[in-house]
DNA sequence: TATTCCATGTAATTCGTTACATGATTCT
DNA sequence: AGAATCATGTAACGAATTACATGGAATA
């Protein structure tokens, strides 16, 4: 059975901010991985207690005030347990996107609501394209001296390289969408025979 | 709060086979859509049960074996049901990827584990681009006159723009892995610097 | 005859989100 | 003073996988 990856994702967030509390982990995985995982605090304060109990982290401070901010920082066993988990092979992802499914299911709508959809997810995609764009150029500023470069470098590659890839398709969908109104399936498939023989 | 899909997918499958048995409908999804969405034993009988006695499918045949395949049609009200939950507009897709997740934890690990995960990654993707081409062609040939023509031909798009960009960007993190482990961060930034560029 | 594949279904468990409760601090 | 934000936590619910049970049909 797969095992949860929360656990090691709190590790390894709270190794690279040598000390963090709930608040900042969820900060950090929003704004560092966001774009390929999240996390909320459903899953993290129980996960932190669970964690401290097992001894793969520690409070980082002595002086625990009720409600304040609660620090922990990583044990020699929370950096031993986070290596042994990211060393397994992963797991295949199974993505899931509603937005693809109603469009499978497309007939049972109409043209006019398929365009809708299509040109919102286009702008969305759009921006996010550049905020990952950012988020690479801030990488290459701010870690130059890092070990975790390479690291980093590939995941922020990675999201600025999907996100494009998906702007492109929702591009791609629209003209499809418009040959279609245009002239039915005989100009949707001249349009996708045309460019597969032209490149 | 976001309604589950299950259901309104087992209503499109049953739709487009006409009629169809909860391991039909479990090869198809596969089959079809497999590359963004997926649906378990678990979850597809119990839902089929369900939505029979919500009157949105009915049995296709009457003589029930006991263990016998048990198809089902959907109803005008089922129709019905499944329009209206297309139309509303999709909730944004909050992908997790734990291949990603393990890079950017990579330091915990080595350049060479992280050598193994990229081309096996690589190796998959390439595999699965040259499925998702096969599946284009296919809904092209097949489905030449069907009114989802459009539907299909953007969805299986979707499935080839993102692995192919999948693959192209493992390749880049290879590369990426080739300019670290020859001369450090310094390295890799020239890299990357050049070829930002250069484009 | 034994094994594999087809096929349906249930139960247990885990995972993850959402809603809620609480209170401190900062800003207007 | 009131609103927004920071911050921690719990409870309830729903979704989804996995394991298990069962048995017919085909095949080796």
């Amino acid at each position: 059975m797969r095992e949860a990856a929360t656990r090691y994702v709190l590790l390894g967030a709270i190794d690279a901010l040598k000390a963090a509390s709930g608040y900042e982990i969820k900060q950090l995985i929003q704004l560092a991985i966001g774009n390929f995982w999240n996390e909320s605090f459903g899953q993290i304060y129980p996960a932190l207690k669970d964690l401290a109990g097992e001894g793969l982290i520690a409070a980082a401070d002595e002086d625990i005030g009720p409600r304040e901010q609660r620090r922990f920082k990583i044990t020699e066993a929370g950096r031993e347990a986070l290596s042994a988990w990211v060393r397994k092979t992963p797991y295949p992802d199974r993505p899931r996107s509603e937005l693809l499914l109603k469009l499978f299911f497309g007939k049972f709508a109409d043209p006019k609501w398929a365009r809708e959809v299509l040109t919102s997810a286009r702008d969305q995609y759009a921006k996010a394209q550049t905020v990952a764009a950012m988020g690479f150029d801030q990488t290459l500023a701010e870690d130059a001296a890092d070990p975790s470069l390479v690291y980093y470098l590939m995941v922020t590659e990675a999201g600025r390289t999907i996100q494009a890839a998906r702007r492109q398709w929702a591009e791609r969908a629209l003209e499809m969408l418009d040959a279609f109104e245009r002239g039915g399936n005989a100009a949707l498939i001249a349009l996708v025979k045309n460019d597969a023989s032209s490149a």
